[in-house]
DNA sequence: ACCAATTATTGTCGATTGAACAATAATATA
DNA sequence: TATATTATTGTTCAATCGACAATAATTGGT
């Protein structure tokens, strides 16, 4: 049972790790995890251990399982087949430092992409495979929210897509798409003072209804707020960390 | 580990199960299952099982994990976690009674959500699941080929989305979605004289490179080939299966 | 051989959506 | 008060969708 629990941080998405204290991969980083219980179900489980690591339990955060990884020699002790879970949290508390994970931190999801962090057994395999899940599920789901606050402003929310897409959103367009896409709600019409920048005070936003039911769903979109199709032709920005999108076939099918 | 087969028969979404011969659920319905080896890898083990039920080895269809389900009571003996894989398959030859599966029955997909077949354990949530996941990939991806013999015509192709969407669709416009989808390669200019229906003869297709890439990932279409969604006004039809709708794509790579 | 029925494939066209970008509104700060 | 900054709404052109018409190619009768 490993948890791959997501964060944004200084406007960049962020992996929760652990530096692991027992011998396999002694001192590496690695993926919080723990055992089943004999009459727990996975889905708890996962709970349990999210819990235990960040101290959130509630339903500010989502849980879902990714899947399970069994290459026959992915722990050099012996088989071990791990059910992978993945997680969104909102802003995670001082770590708890209890329990087997002698500190939890923050890593730039980034920096284990471009392999500058190395992790424990195969979880790079396994974060690989949560953030391209997380990328694709803030297209058609409402979860984007569940990296924010209960309330939140349109530019937030924003700000998550850009963070988690690495790219650059029109404002505007993306104000019109939420609007549109049913899945949230104005609050407070406008917002006492809980802002610290310059500008127009934006309207409180929430997500209309539960955003996800257990596992394996979430509120889709009415109107998918999906990744850019045709990427932007960016005539400058030589930086494109992950960006745009598809390999971009060429047509002419026949 | 259990397998949920899918293909299609008699136009529609068929799945195969098995009648169980041991005690728990003795006699009732079941997906093929097995155990996986010591020192085999999930997909190896899902690959065999397959293998074992169908006689289908090769790349003639797609196999890819589900998740695992591990509710501690799904096994009333003692506690099972299984890993769950769907397939897809183009047509089943006949039953292989070796092995442990007395005998292998094709089952509309239909009967099980409308509960007039039950089956065992908790495989009716899998097989619910592995349903949601088949209708959501054949929406970006290339996937509905695999239920077809390598050549195929874009009436074929177009009758596997109905029979697996329980949906119509438009024939121009299905046409020219395969098109322009750039998923899909026009092989023979005409074909020989292989079918037996009336009307103009069709071109045959094939799929343009691999569809699937070992587990978890298949060619994205360039364009989606959507569920409708806003579904037809249909003026008349008051059969609606499932039709079309929203519950846009579902996990997974995209 | 000719016609009717059938399937395949290409065209047309109005409505909807997408994306770039302009315009206006509301604040904070200099 | 002027200016920079963020929020929100408009505008506009092009791409796409979806309904349906038109044409093409065959098969099966008669």
């Amino acid at each position: 049972m490993d948890v791959a629990v997501f964060t944004i941080r200084d406007e960049a998405l962020q992996l929760l790790l652990v530096r692991r204290a027992e011998d396999p991969h002694r001192g590496d980083l690695a993926l919080p995890g723990g055992f089943v219980k004999p009459d727990e179900d996975l889905d708890d489980a996962a709970a349990r251990e999210l819990a235990e690591e960040t101290g959130i339990r509630d339903d500010s955060r989502h849980l879902e399982q990714l899947g399970s990884y069994g290459a026959p020699d992915r722990d050099p002790r012996m088989r071990v087949v791990t059910v992978a879970y993945w997680a969104i949290c909102a802003d995670l508390p001082a770590p708890q430092a209890g329990g087997d994970a002698a500190a939890a931190i923050l890593v730039p999801v980034k920096e284990i992409e471009s392999r500058d962090v190395r992790l424990a057994f195969d979880h790079e395999r396994i974060v690989r495979d949560a953030v391209e899940r997380t990328r694709s599920k803030l297209e058609y789901t409402a979860l984007a929210a569940k990296f924010c606050p209960p309330e939140f402003t349109i530019s937030q929310l924003r700000r998550v897509y850009e963070a988690v897409w690495s790219t650059h959103l029109d404002p505007g367009n993306f104000q019109r798409n939420v609007q549109e896409s049913g899945a949230f709600e104005k609050q407070g019409t406008a917002e006492p003072s809980f802002r610290t920048r310059r500008g127009r005070r934006a309207a409180l936003w929430s997500v209309r209804g539960p955003i996800s039911d257990g596992d394996r769903s979430a509120v889709p979109l009415h109107r998918a707020l999906a990744r850019r199709r045709h990427p932007p032709v960016s005539p400058d920005d030589p930086s494109e960390g992950h960006g745009g999108q598809p390999p971009a076939k060429d047509e002419e099918t026949q």
